[in-house]
DNA sequence: TAGGCCATCTGGTCCT
DNA sequence: AGGACCAGATGGCCTA
């Protein structure tokens, strides 16, 4: 997916409108729209000349009420354009975590790149494989090979051979990411089809069950 | 062209 | 008050 140059511009932008806000522009014409305002004023600095030459002048712009309901605008506008910086920094924030989460699972080919909801639902089944393996290796080291056998795992949930392999799963297993679909597993309670969308061809389904680890 | 995925904006709500 | 989080809306890009 083409990540879209992240713009810095509105950061940039918003920076302006914050240092406007600090030194209130006299009266400059209504920012209808954020980010093209463009005054000058650098610096609140106080302007002698121009107020001391025209003593009786009044009225130099709108009214004070407009005056107000315009910086009411542009304090709301600047928090609003400040929030957006947020909620982009957060998304940007949890797109890195999901990145993250893609590298450490398994895909075929390796730069394949699953989608977010995909991505979610396949950690998730993989976890929950790999908790399975463990208890079994466990168990086995315990109890003994009688009950680590295929189908003898305890509250009945299939072993993890089986549920990688697929093969003594009721679910279709004509996707290979049919290796973690199980009915035991936690992802095969609701719907298979909603837990573990098929491959769409964009990218390859990870490899088969017995070589997912 | 339709549908899927994604990034971003936006307003609302909750929390500190 | 300000920030975090969330969900809906919107528009762009890509693929079948």
């Amino acid at each position: 997916m083409p990540v879209k140059a992240e713009s810095p511009a509105p950061a940039a932008e918003d920076e302006l409108l914050l240092l406007r806000l600090a030194s209130p522009a006299p009266s400059a014409s209504l920012p209808s729209s954020a980010g093209e305002e463009d005054e000058d004023e650098e610096d609140g600095r106080p302007r002698r000349l121009q107020e001391g030459a025209r003593r009786a002048g009044r009225q130099r712009g709108p009214p004070r009420a407009a005056r107000t309901a315009e910086t009411a605008q542009r304090i709301k506008r600047s928090r609003r354009l400040k929030a957006n910086n947020r909620e982009r920094n957060r998304m940007h924030n949890l797109n890195a975590a999901l990145d993250a989460l893609r590298d450490v699972l398994p895909t075929f080919p390796e730069d394949a790149k699953l989608t977010k909801i995909e991505t979610l639902r396949f950690a998730h089944n993989y976890i929950w494989a790999l908790t399975e393996t463990l208890r079994l290796a466990g168990a086995a080291r315990l109890g003994g090979a009688a009950d680590a056998a295929p189908g003898a795992a305890a509250e009945g949930s299939p072993s993890p051979a089986s549920s990688w392999s697929g093969g003594a799963s009721p679910a279709p297993s004509a996707s290979p990411y049919a290796c973690t679909l199980s009915p035991g597993s936690p992802a095969g309670s609701a719907s298979d089809a909603e837990h573990w969308p098929p491959p769409r061809g964009r990218f390859a389904p990870p490899p088969p069950p017995h070589r997912c680890l």
